[in-house]
DNA sequence: ATGGCTGTACTAGTAACCTAATACAGTATA
DNA sequence: TATACTGTATTAGGTTACTAGTACAGCCAT
């Protein structure tokens, strides 16, 4: 449950891009269902309509189906779409972060210095999300 | 004026930062005045009350300080605050980019290699921040 | 058909961030 | 002293994100 109630970023995107990454990674594949709006508003210890909100979401943007009734669905396409979508958001935090450092004068040399660091750290602290299995197959083939 | 009222990131933070990459890029020198807060609300076409709290915050951080009637200015060590603050910020965003992409099962070298994408893509998005002079003479000693 | 799931919809309330307007206080200069 | 800058403080109002509670509707198994 990586949901971090006191980042800026809303809960319902941090849920959209959790999603994302478990499509991604091949936890959730097409046409299998998602987590219920209910079950994973208990899980993340949220309320209901922020998934709700998560969800519409991803229908919009033709990562998931949803079936009234019977529950929301990964679309035939959804692999593709959801990590199109979590390169886009790595690659704005990305940017996010070397416009930053550039305003600071910084030079691409310390700025690579800094991401080799942060890629060490998180590495130390990566204890943290995927709820059912630690060790996922890691999929590797950037387009 | 690098502000955008529509990101997640409150404005005040992001003058905080702002500030930050100036005094670290040397456009601010200890003991030298701030912009006021009126003239940087204008500047930045935002309320004085916001500016004035990102002015709090870098005093609370010991960045800057305050005389009453007379301005905000660079602290004597603000220069070295400032830029342990800019990379710290700048690595939260490479972290947050990071975590996103171990998420979703992508491995070193895919994170490198969308990390340099985002390298290239700046460099020729960055015709924007730095309002007095688009060539600064750039820092390059990181600790 | 009843019960238990699913998603959907609506109203109300809270908190954070920001805006807006105003008033006050300290400092410098004419 | 008057003026014009500085920062400070207070009150009110708006928007967004989220919470909370409730009610409704579709699907399915018993």
């Amino acid at each position: 449950m990586p949901v971090d109630p006191h980042s800026h970023v809303p809960i319902y995107e941090q849920i959209v891009e959790h999603i994302h990454g478990r499509i991604t990674a091949g936890v959730f594949r097409p046409d299998e269902p998602l987590p219920s709006i209910r079950a994973l508003a208990i899980e993340l210890l949220v309320n209901p309509n922020t998934v709700q909100r998560a969800y519409q979401e991803l229908e919009r943007q033709g990562v998931a189906y949803t079936q009234k009734g019977l529950g929301v669905f990964v679309a035939a396409n959804g692999a593709i779409s959801a990590r199109s979508m979590s390169e886009a958001s790595v690659c704005e935090r990305f940017e996010q972060g070397i416009d930053l450092a550039r305003a600071a004068g910084l030079g691409d040399p310390t700025i690579r210095r800094l991401f080799d660091r942060s890629l060490h750290e998180v590495r130390e602290t990566s204890s943290r999300h995927s709820t059912n299995g630690p060790s996922l197959p890691g999929e590797e083939a950037s387009s």
